[in-house]
This record gives structure tokens, sequence and C-alpha cells, in this order.
DNA sequence: CTGGATCCGACATGATACTG
DNA sequence: CAGTATCATGTCGGATCCAG
């Protein structure tokens, strides 16, 4: 491998109850971002996993497929991508033993929970992507 | 500038209706992921933004405060990653014109809902790492 | 068709030195 | 104190060639 393959050498666990309370200290969660949280962050972060998590949710598709419909996708990122994303589990391929090779991928039920949260993140994009944009203009006339 | 000072060279708007519909295709916002949402998740995605947006949750802070209590990140980064937030509207930055400079940062309202949304994918994190956690082991141990 | 292996450029981050 | 400027480096993503 090469990039995205970090082997989390190690992470704590054990603090993993759940945590729906507000008040909770910063570094109760985001101190060890170098354990899970980041992990996480970084598979969801790639310029293509949201897309084909996306694209997954909705129905399993060949790779080809996959290729087709991203467009713009480097054959490479995408078997990179699916990769990690299999490695974490929201992915699942499967082959199928035919005269020319058919590889189907589809979300697994943790990744389909996990695009419901993803959601969420979208969601807040678009009903405040008006206000990000307008901070910015008033910023970068602000700064000449 | 140097790095993600991305200008945007431009994003098509006007289909920025409301979209809370649940049953929406997944090109409805995805395919767009180089207009709001990346945008959005690469400011999220930071190696630090999520740390200092987490810090600054709590109460107001000063440069120095921030650079003691994330310890591990360089000034350099510290300014930039407040740069970037600042721009965003998420951050609100405040010059105190006194004799030792000093200047306070504090979460605007539109930050405060963002960290919001973010507590979302860390408990998801939480609540799912072990999950994560043993299909990677699985996968690594089903690879060699 | 479904990838694996390489080379390479772009950018993000870190380290360090300097300044108002 | 709160940065800015510069240089070094690691990683990400793209292009290309090769293979089962």
């Amino acid at each position: 491998m090469e990039e995205g393959t970090s082997k989390s050498p190690g992470y704590r666990e054990g603090t993993g109850s759940s945590v729906d309370d507000e008040d909770l200290d910063p570094f109760q969660w985001d101190t060890r971002e170098d354990c899970e949280v980041r992990q996480i962050l970084d598979r969801v972060a790639g310029k293509w996993s949201l897309l084909v998590i996306a694209l997954l949710d909705r129905r399993r598709l060949r790779f080809t497929e996959l290729r087709r419909e991203i467009d713009g996708i480097s054959q490479r990122m995408l078997t990179v991508t699916l990769r990690q994303l299999e490695r974490d589990g929201l992915v699942r391929r499967t082959v199928h033993p035919v005269v020319p090779p058919r590889v189907d991928y589809e979300l697994t039920s943790l990744g389909r929970t996990l695009h419901t949260t993803i959601r969420a993140l979208v969601t807040w994009t678009e009903e405040h992507q008006t206000e990000v944009a307008a901070a910015r203009a008033a910023y970068d006339a602000a700064e000449r």
C-alpha cells in the first residue's frame, strides 16, 4: 500500500459509553483524535468516499458502474477508496467467479448507518451554504 | 496565501431550494461536491479544525491559550486554521488594542450549530469504533 | 472487466526564523 | 503576544502501463 493505510498503532477504548450529554468536556473526545474520530473522519473526508457511499446507498453496483457514474474518478482512486471502505467494514465486496470478472459492491449495514449520519452534515451545509458564502465574501472584501 | 484558500472559481446555485426530502437522488447533492458540501467537509476534516471548534464551543480563548491547550499544533497551523474558520464565519476574531497584543477567538452562532452537527459524527464514531476496528482486523488478517 | 504497480505533481503540514 | 515568511517534507490524487 502507499497512502491512507495508516496502521493505527493502537487506541484506547473503554470510555466508549454512549455520549448523548451536551455538557461534556471537549477533551473527552477530541484530544484522542488520533484514535477513532480522526480515523473515520479521514475516511469520510476523502475526495470520493462520500460519493461512493451515497451511490451504494441506493443500490449495489459493479466496479465499472461506479466508475461510469462518478465520472472524473480514476480507476486507481476508485480502487483505493473501495478498499478503504471495505477494510473499515462499510462496504462489502463480492467477487463472481465468471469468465469476465464481475465484482459487486454494496453498503453494509454499518455503512448505511454512517451514510445516515453523514447526511446530517450535508444537510447542515445545504442549510447554511448561503451564510458561509456571505461570510467568505465579507472576509475577502475586508482583507483588501 | 498558500494552501486551503481555494478561491472556489464559482459554483452554481438556484437549485438551492430547501432539500429536506429524504428520498432524493444522491446526485442531487453529491455530484456538486466541488461546490458547498466539499468546501465544508474539507474545513471540518482538517487536522485541527474540529479540535479548535470543540475548544471554542466551551468558551472564548486567546491565541496562546488555544496553542497551549492543543499542544502539538504549530503556531502556523493554528493561525491558518483560525483564518479559515474565521473566513467561513464559524469563528469570530476580536483584537484588543492593548500594549501586549491580545486577540480573542470565539464561535459564532453559525459555528455553534456546526459543532452540534459534527457531534453526531463523533458520536457515530464512538458508537461504532469497535465494529470498524473489528472489520479492519478481519480485513488485515485475511489479506495475508 | 477489475484491478495492481509506478512515477509524479500538487498541496497540506511542520520546523524555524523574524517582526510589530 | 500574536502572528508572518520561508523552507522542507509527507501524503493524496492523477496518469500510465501491465496483468489475471
